[in-house]
DNA sequence: GGTTGATGGTTGGAAAATCCAACTCACCAC
DNA sequence: GTGGTGAGTTGGATTTTCCAACCATCAACC
């Protein structure tokens, strides 16, 4: 796992309020409506701008500054395919691949809860996928109520910032 | 798990441009920042108003308005626990509940490739919790190209809109 | 009786981001 | 020389966000 992590390297350390949380530093890279629909429609393989901007339905400027974005972030990679004149496609990086996961779950999440028959099917290798939680270290599905959280950070527990009894 | 989808009500189907995608329905309703992590801070235990805008740093205006439409959605129940002044705690409901694997999912990608350090550490039971995606018809670990999508919207294939070649 | 603090928001106004339609530029095929 | 593809730009109107300050209700303190 060390050496998987070390394959790629680190992505920026965006600035957020709150909490320090890796759930708010992950949404503030790629936490966002077209940033992630871009991402869906080129793991799709649909790696162009006009491809992505059609099947997203993100407004043509936007969408370049999400692409800029997820570029200068790591998750995507922009490459040539032609010169005269420059044309270009998206590819996933690996942090960028490694996002799919999250994005199944989003699926997941509303397959069952909004979409009256799932638009797209998913399959794994040959059966029907059904998205779920796993526990890598005990290779047990991780069942709602069973994973807790334990605050790390410097100054903040479970409930918010530590009331900080020094001299004070 | 055919009972388990109906013990609560479906969600509001949302309007979405581009392709019918259950990501960009997910995405209309609970894909904002403030959204996240305000389910974030509930789950975390943390049901108050101020704790919320405390520990999210979100704009006490924008969560009003973010609590506002994920209760009207269904994500969220608002409790009032004293009258006189009234007085409101903020609930996960069944479909909110079933968010936390999204989250999971996403601190995970964080963890992974943006925090220096876990923020917040999380247990399954009684070991270290390592998120991972899981194929729930055959228990084990989706890897990375091993989930295919299979389009099955009207009109669209993978590539986009179907060029629909009736007559034409 | 006045002040402070908690709670759960509103309000006003400035700043930024979004959305949309139209436009560009370079090339190719017909 | 007309139309099509591809990858964006541009201008301008509309929305949304952000921020700080404000408000109301009650309890406790002093």
């Amino acid at each position: 796992m060390d050496s998987f992590a070390s394959a790629a390297p680190r992505l920026p350390h965006p600035q957020t309020p709150g909490r320090p949380c890796s759930i708010a530093a992950a949404l503030a890279l790629v936490g966002e409506k077209w940033a992630l629909l871009a991402v869906r429609e080129v793991a799709l393989g649909n790696r162009r701008f006009d491809a992505i901007a059609r099947n997203t339905g993100a407004p043509r400027d936007i969408l370049t500054t999400r692409l800029r974005s997820l570029e200068a972030v790591g998750v995507l990679e922009r490459r040539r395919y032609q010169d005269r004149p420059p044309r270009f496609e998206y590819h996933l990086t690996v942090p960028g691949t490694d996002l799919l996961p999250v994005l199944q779950m989003l699926a997941a999440w509303g397959d069952r809860w909004v979409s009256d028959e799932p638009p797209v099917a998913y399959t794994h290798q040959d059966h029907e996928f059904a998205a779920a939680l796993m526990c890598g270290t005990c290779g047990e599905e991780a069942v709602a109520g069973t994973v807790h959280a334990h605050v790390r950070a410097e100054g903040w527990d479970r409930r918010g910032p530590v009331a900080a009894a020094e001299g004070n």
